[in-house]
DNA sequence: ATGAAAGCGCTAACAG
DNA sequence: CTGTTAGCGCTTTCAT
């Protein structure tokens, strides 16, 4: 049953009164069950129901330290790719009765810096998914405020890595079998890490493959740069692009479209992450697919064991990315 | 510069100490700085920004009663539809210097019941998107938590429509434009207002157009409902169906797809919401676009001012609904 | 096992 | 305009 707003709230103070014993015990009867007897803790629990007892955060906080609140930032809440991280964090931390600030930091550095400022003190703790921040910035922050980064690595600081270079290793390798010489890798943002392991690998594995690698500037990763990655990845003359995510990709597909450029058959597009919409897409687009939910959850486990222990637990590591191939790829188009 | 950790958070007291003034006028300089002489304000103020003060939310919130926080509750974080609603309210707060705690609630009525329990204290109002609970609990609830709704609407409770019910009805009137006669209305779950809302208005019009509508069973609004969506349309017959959501509809169109039932040739889809994908589906997918982020805003702004003010006013009309007309509706198919 | 008491950082009367 | 004082609800020594 919900309390009237007109009783005001029930504090321990009530519980206390009620119960006959001093708040302190009630206090501890809430959150050290084993250092009250039996028979009290069972009177003030069932007192605590009764009444409709919820404790103040507030208070807690203030006397403890410790906020019970943990905060996610995410560069663009609506990136699809996110959704998995935001359902994953919130489970693991709902489970653990820990509440969850969600910000979107909209892709800016500054806008980040400022949230943390302002979640400094209401947070135990910060998961930093994507971050675009400076890695000095990153670590100078983590000795403040707990943060377990996702998808991005600072010497020193607990990270998860979700994305797995091999990924886009597996899209080369399935661009050149299909017979592709020129592939460009459309770039992300400039600061991201998963953007830089892709260059390295690919730098790395097309020689051996044979392969003739191109790579653009760094784009915004959103939709709204997919139309100038497409012309840019034309002007390059590559017959296969891939691309650093998939809301660029699907919007670069939907450019090659209305520049008359047939997808697969002039031009293929790898993407990546799989976001929803990358199977209905049309041509539905071939991507690396990396389960996001599952390092979100590790991340959020993380930031918990070491706000309980102190200790700095490394993470298992990630799950493979693996290539998911659909219409937006094939061979090239021989020459007439 | 971000403070070291070692040296502990600065307070009111550290700069009362450092300006020679009482806590409580430094309290006033950064609250109500026009309670405070010009001189000091400034000097207090230079002092907070030098020292990197941060007020501690706690400390606030326990002796103010306000938190300065607002959650944020919707059914299904993956759901695109809920893009704007984030980010609308998101953005209001933010620039109202309040924190946002986004929970979903996973199209479930029990943890919207539970998050409202956890949140109670530790809020000073929620925004409740499509909310799954009965119209007493919802009252009941406001009682004791400012309330503002989204796409519900509860006697008594303040409310914002994003969905308009002429939007159905649009829908309709260019499915019987298009020739078709026995159309079926797709479900969503049973608690919900804009469901009830089309049922009203396209059981009201149906008969005006000629049109014969049949009404399923209420579905889940997920991607999962799609195949059996589907599957009920071709039973009832239809040759032209409108769904609850584009979620569901974009799942209808694969199902459809496999088993043979060609869109818009054998069967017209019009959707709800005009989500992510809509556009770019296969084939897209003609929809009731409704604006979301605006009224988002609105919900926000109207707690906002309910909180500040202690009155309740009432919102904007919501933007009109309006049909987008894309490739998956047709005129239906002469019988050979 | 329980109670008394001291704050945590801040706001809000109430004095001056 | 500013200082003094009392809490807000809770956890946490320190006694008992």
């Amino acid at each position: 049953m919900v309390k009237d707003a007109t009783q005001g709230e029930v504090t321990l103070q009530d519980l206390a009164t009620e119960c006959g014993v001093a708040v302190s015990t009630v206090s501890r009867a809430l959150t050290r069950p084993d250092r009250v007897s039996e028979s009290t803790r069972a009177r003030i629990v069932a007192a605590a129901e009764r009444l409709g007892y919820e404790p103040s955060v507030a208070g807690r906080a203030l006397s403890s330290g410790r906020t019970q609140t943990i905060g996610l930032m995410v560069p663009d809440v609506t990136n699809p790719y996110f959704f998995g991280i935001i359902r994953g964090t919130q489970s693991q931390l709902r489970a653990a009765g820990y509440a969850h600030v969600l910000v979107d930091t909209e892709e800016s550095a500054a806008l980040e810096e400022e949230s943390l400022r302002r979640l400094r003190r209401s947070c135990d703790g910060v998961i930093l998914a994507a971050s675009r921040l400076g890695a000095e910035e990153i670590a100078a922050w983590d000795r403040v405020l707990p943060l377990v980064l996702l998808n991005r690595s600072v010497e020193g600081v607990a990270s998860v890595e979700v994305d797995s270079p091999d990924g886009a290793r597996q899209a080369l390798d399935h661009l050149v079998s299909l017979g592709h010489r020129r592939i460009a890798y459309v770039r992300g943002p400039a600061g991201s890490g998963p953007d830089r392991h892709r260059r390295e690998v690919l730098g790395a594995t097309a020689p051996r493959y044979g392969a003739d690698l191109v790579v653009t500037d760094p784009f915004a990763p959103t939709s709204a740069s997919g139309p100038a990655a497409a012309d840019t990845v034309l002007r390059l003359g590559a017959t296969a692009c891939i691309v650093f995510n998939d809301l660029m990709a699907i919007s670069m597909l939907r450019r090659f479209a209305d520049r008359g450029v047939d997808v697969p058959g002039a031009m293929s597009v790898v993407g990546c992450d799989d976001i929803f919409g990358a199977d209905f897409c049309n041509p539905p687009l071939t991507t690396v697919t990396v389960p996001t939910e599952r390092p979100a959850r590790t991340a959020a486990a993380l930031l918990l064991d070491r706000l309980r222990t102190g200790r700095r637990i490394s993470p298992e590591r990630p799950l493979p990315a693996h290539l998911t191939i659909r219409e937006s790829s094939a061979p090239p188009r021989r020459d007439p």
